[in-house]
DNA sequence: AGTTAACCGAGACGGTACGTCGGGTCTTCGT
DNA sequence: ACGAAGACCCGACGTACCGTCTCGGTTAACT
């Protein structure tokens, strides 16, 4: 992720400043992390991080990545719907997890005011995902589930972004009763049905 | 907005401070947007902030409701998507001027990390303006324009949700061809018609 | 002792300023002594203070000049050495009083840094009791029981130097044994008898 | 004269600080000494001031041990009266110095409020020349120039005290016709000669 | 096997901002 | 007009972290 090195690096320095990075972020919330802090945690000199590191989000980032290990399988079991609403359930289940709730907003936050965070945020987690969603109503669309002239990507982000909306901003609870809603909107609409 | 208070409160400083924020979050970034920093550009003594405010989002926050008096009225054309579409590239504005970019990112990423200020944000920023929307959209359920079992809430969550989305994940930018896409997809949804 | 008044003043609010000063500087110690301290305590604007006191110390100065109306006389028995040492002792007794020691050294300590005081505390406080000391020994040079030759303020400040320089040195602790020494060496001189 | 080290210590630092110190103390006066002033002026944190610092009269106090590189040889010339006054002398002119009297004051009226600085003060500055007074002193009294009962701390105290005296009262200035009195009166004594 | 180069831990360094305290001035009441 | 109350501007306090910079010490890898 960063500069100077060769393979010379110790992989348990790293590991301990993964390590540290996540369990202070739990405990004193993502503001509360500091880089002098993960540095005595995890038992290692500043200069080590900021050897490697560019931010306290980018060790984060790093984190999620490597530990966060959450599935990048999209379920195909020929119903779309059914599919859509089992994969979009197991993201309210980590959006409802209050140890992927720590980061989850302390990085976002930090994307506001860094671009680069922001880029690396959604290369590593928001595009793989969106990608594989894309690739399952490809095949719904190719079967004529879906209308022919909708924009994957544009449908991809209607049912994730109430997700997103409310985790962020704080409304309402992210919830699974909200999936089937938005399924519901956004597959069938929300005009009624002119016969 | 805090505790100590009779009246005998300064007018000139509350204004002078909430002008130095606005100033100071538009050439710093809110990253940047420094007590001392306010204080100073105000002419100000930081305890005369301190007294106040618990916090600079919450200054922020207040600024925003005093200064920025954005359209708070919903338009009623009797045309329920063009009215849609009206208010929402009203929106995609707002978020696409660099002015209030400054500070939406900052206030929304300290709500990450404060609950106070999410709190403040929703109510103050978010609830009235869902609010009309939901209105509108009564108006239009009522004259059998939309379907009568649509949760209205969730119907306007659907719809403002993509803007925030791009918003705060800088996936793509906001753009009103954006509004276009939501609004065919939320109005009509994206299954192919069955007849 | 200031600028502002005429007899419209507040004789309740002096004493209460004045019986504050010394309640909090027994407490705190010179330096914990506070303007906003004092005024809380009396129950009184600091505006009132500053209206009448330019200083702290000045306050201290009016409060020992009112309260320790300690004894401005000098006893007068026939025997020099005795009555030396009688009015000695007396003053051993108040720099050893805590109470006394509490604005002592913080009133001395002002003086350095603020000319005024520095006059003030000579005025009030040193020079009348030198006088006193210096009538007595004026008496006894008059008898013959002093060299007619010596400067009798200089004796003056021979004989109490040392006290003042315990006091404010904390080399050694003030005592009564040291007055003893200071008589007989002021009074006979410390060279061996030349016969 | 603190805590948190190694030898780490930066040289430069420690110089830049004792110089900034004395120069600020001369300009200013001790009171208008300032922590953030001795920092800003020496090109140095305030935390490396703190870490090895308690306090700034500590910082003084070691200043003045390291520059006021003051001569510490009592002369012996034979003569003891010439000895002392050429002695007292020195020291009189050290009074009179406006560098000294900057932060003699200064430092000792902060240890009327600090049991540290004061015993700091008496340990490296009053204790040795006292020492070396006294050990001219004893040859005095082994040569029968003074009287073999005499207790030489308590005569060294008689003679320098009356100079702290004026130095610390500003009742009149020291000067080196003042060690003429002191002199004559302490080593002859007032009363006069019973033949 | 000895040298050398890099990373490592540790933590001191020059800084910026924090949130608090108290100074002295001012303004607004009430008496 | 003075007194109480306390807000105001200001400057300093002592602390927390920042990101940079030495310091040994411990491994490699390369003569």
């Amino acid at each position: 992720m960063a500069t100077p090195n060769p393979e010379r690096r110790s992989e348990r320095a790293r590991q301990a400043i993964l390590d540290a990075a996540l369990e202070l972020c739990l405990k004193h919330t993502y503001g509360g992390l500091t880089m002098e802090g993960i540095a005595k945690r995890a038992g290692v000199g500043k200069q080590t991080i900021y050897r490697w590191w560019p931010s306290k989000a980018a060790i984060l980032l790093e984190a999620l990545q490597e530990r966060g290990g959450s599935t990048l399988i999209f379920p195909d079991t020929g119903n779309l719907k059914a599919d859509l609403r089992a994969q979009m359930n197991q993201v309210v289940t980590a959006f409802t997890d209050p140890t992927f709730a720590a980061y989850s907003g302390g990085l976002i936050a930090a994307a506001q005011s860094d671009p680069d965070i922001a880029a690396a945020v959604v290369a590593s987690i928001i595009k793989p995902r969106v990608d594989l969603c894309v690739e399952r109503l490809q095949k719904a669309q190719q079967a004529g589930e879906l209308r022919p002239d909708v924009n994957l990507p544009d449908l991809v982000e209607l049912l994730y972004a109430p997700l997103y909306y409310r985790l962020l901003l704080h409304t309402r609870p992210v919830s699974k009763s909200q999936v089937t809603t938005i399924l519901d909107l956004a597959l069938n609409g929300a005009t009624a049905d002119k016969n």
